[in-house]
RNA sequence: GGACCUGUAGCAUAACUGGAUAGUGCCCCUGAUUACGGAUCAGGAGGUUGGGGGUUCGAAUCCCUCCAGGUUCACCA
């Protein structure tokens, strides 16, 4: 049991004996006292003062004496107004890093068999990734792991947006202007070669309307009509009639724009369990209309459009099937829905998708509800910010985005550069120096694109490349190397990674560490619960700091007790293990030097 | 116009869900290396938590209102 755990069971009972007030010990909330104060745990008191008519301060002091008494964990405690901060006894701290450390997997929940569907990345086949699909990725795949941590089996599934007229608007700008060329022949990546053609598409419409709007039509007939917009249309229609070379066509420029996508999920570390496409989905849904229909969850008009009514629930009436039978966006994710729960029967199913569809998930949800779907109340939007540029919005029409492979490419030079002017590692090999170069730049990248809330825009400056120094991935990758050096003299001076953990006295530094550690579970927990990766960030960056602090306090090797020398590289050792561990939740390696 | 999201120091971010003097990083200033890694550590400067009301022992957090920015409300995806 955790040190935390047990003190909120002791003042459960103490509040219970005392007052005669019942409070469960997992509502009891205890808060890290501040570094001003001695302690480490405190409970607040002033709730209490209503039901006891006693005033917060001598509720904390008869608290402190209780505990004093009868917790076995309990030191001393101090009382300033309604905070009882609380003292634990080195040997209870030093006993619980022995525990720790004789543990496999501290932070690794017991494995169950509630298994979740994350849906990460749902890249369009008509242009190259980019940096908000990085940022998408980050989180997806860090969720998948905390998932995985807290106990979960997770099944990571992505849907490819591989028809429609955006894709069209790529096939006929290279068909009209492709000269036969290949990403091979030119030497461009798949991805980025098509893409081309979809900005080459918007350049020539472009000055196709503006054209038209000269000769005195309106902008918007200008825009309806442009000749190039035509003639994609009518390839959505050869699409559609599996027209055979327009199929051929399309599964070529797709197989070129996957081959692209692999590259760069290869580089971010992006695996899938299974990936969907449109193209073989796009048609699902329909046979749930028809059963909303019976159900009387839907409505037709006269026009035989289908519609739900959510008006009761504060949202509008929506459109669920086009008056002449085809489908629309809602329609195929109802019936994708279905399709995952039928692929593998899941508890929760979280898609990581943008903030600019979190009105379409409400009614999604809303509806599979009124549906009874059983998996209904397991469903969420993880919902992320844009990613802005200092000059505004990223839009890949325009060509103002950062581009994925770019800004990881320059990570990882940055990265290098910076190492190389440092000049530590000298004397390792060219292989293992380029994989620590893109360690640390992509460790800086995912860091930077994890640490804050996914709810908040966020901006990103080419100009002032990611840092390296502070609240980043490499502050916390120099933590571990750091600790890795020191676990490498210990090994070669022979220190044994054993204590005796009733003679030892800890300094402040020494405590917070292991409170720290010991928290780890927990944290995972409220992360898997929450769909935060940025609480492990922030964690193991504090971890990382308190292990710095201590670091500069205290010395190790030159410490003259034995024991506690020995104890000083088991509380390092496991400082890293939580790092590596905690920094792996983030899909971040973590290097052995650096 | 309706709905939803966001607003914390020059910039970036946190606050355990209502608790102590609002933490932290970047930038700026001052210090620390004969010792285990200075991509580090210690100290300092910088705040009317967008504004105004309210609720109570106590508010960045809850309620009302206004302001700013964003997203969305299509027989688009």
């Amino acid at each position: 049991m955790n040190i935390d755990k047990q003190l909120r069971e002791s003042l459960s009972k103490a509040l219970n004996e005392l007052y005669n007030i019942s409070i469960e010990a997992d509502n009891l909330v205890l808060q890290p006292t501040r570094k001003e104060f001695q302690g480490t745990h405190t409970y607040v008191t002033f709730s209490m003062a209503k039901q006891t008519r006693k005033n917060p301060q001598l509720i904390a002091e008869e608290l402190g004496n209780y505990l004093v008494e009868k917790d076995a964990a309990t030191a001393s405690f101090q009382v300033v107004k309604g905070f009882l901060n609380i003292t634990v006894h080195d040997q209870i701290w030093s006993n619980k890093l022995l525990t720790i450390s004789n543990c496999e997997a501290w932070g690794q929940a017991p494995k169950g068999d509630h298994l979740a569907v994350i849906e990460i990345a749902s890249p369009n086949t008509n242009k190259p990734l980019h940096l908000g699909h990085l940022r998408n990725i980050c989180l997806g795949f860090s969720v998948s792991n905390i998932l995985k941590k807290a106990g979960f089996q997770v099944r990571k599934v992505c849907i490819v947006n591989d028809r429609g007229i955006h894709i069209c608007k790529s096939m006929i700008a290279y068909q009209l202007f492709g000269n036969e060329d290949t990403p091979d022949s030119i030497q461009m990546k798949g991805d980025h070669f098509v893409g081309k053609y979809y900005v080459k598409f918007n350049d020539v419409f472009k000055k196709e309307v503006e054209k038209l709007v000269a000769s005195g039509i309106s902008h918007k007939e200008a825009s309806q009509n442009a000749p190039i917009l035509k003639e994609a249309k009518k390839m959505l229609k050869n699409w559609e009639a599996h027209e055979p070379e327009t199929i051929a066509l399309w599964e070529k420029m797709n197989r070129w724009v996957y081959a692209g996508f692999s590259e760069t999920y290869q580089i971010i570390g992006a695996e899938f369990d299974k990936t969907y496409y449109e193209s073989e989905t796009y048609l699902l849904g329909k046979d749930i209309v028809k059963e909303g229909l019976e159900k009387g969850v839907f409505y037709q008009k006269d026009d035989q459009s289908v519609w739900v009514d959510l008006t009761d629930q504060g949202l509008d009436e929506k459109l669920i099937l086009r008056g002449d039978g085809t489908s629309v966006y809602m329609t195929q994710d109802l019936g994708t829905a279905d399709l995952r729960y039928e692929d593998a029967t899941f508890d929760r199913s979280i898609y990581v998708v943008g903030n600019e569809q979190d009105y379409h998930f409400d009614v999604l949800f809303k509806i599979l509800k009124k549906l009874d779907r059983p998996y209904a109340n397991g469903l969420y939007h993880l919902s992320y910010g844009m990613v802005d540029l200092p000059s505004g919005k990223m839009k890949s029409r325009e060509g103002t985005v950062v581009d994925a492979d770019q800004i990881m490419e320059d990570m990882i030079k940055t990265a290098e550069a910076h190492t190389k002017e440092l000049g530590k590692i000298e004397g390792v090999d060219k292989q293992e120096a380029s994989a620590l170069y893109k360690t640390l730049g992509l460790g800086a990248l995912k860091y930077f694109l994890i640490k804050v809330d996914p709810k908040k825009r966020m901006l990103f400056n080419p100009e002032e490349s990611i840092s390296f120094q502070g609240d980043t991935g490499p502050f916390v990758q120099y933590t571990h190397a750091r600790i890795s050096s020191i676990l490498r003299k210990a090994q070669s001076t022979q220190v044994p990674l054993e204590f005796d953990p009733n003679d030892l006295t800890l300094c402040t530094s020494e405590r917070a560490l292991i409170y720290l550690i010991d928290e780890y579970p927990a944290k995972v927990q409220s992360a898997a619960n929450g769909y935060a990766p940025s609480i492990i960030a922030q964690y193991i960056y504090e971890l990382a700091k308190e292990y710095n602090r201590f670091y500069a306090e205290v010395s190790i090797f030159n410490e003259s007790d034995s024991n506690n020398r020995q104890f000083r590289v088991v509380l390092s050792e496991q400082t890293a293990k939580i790092i590596k561990s905690g920094m792996e939740l983030l899909g971040i390696e973590v290097p052995y030097r650096m």
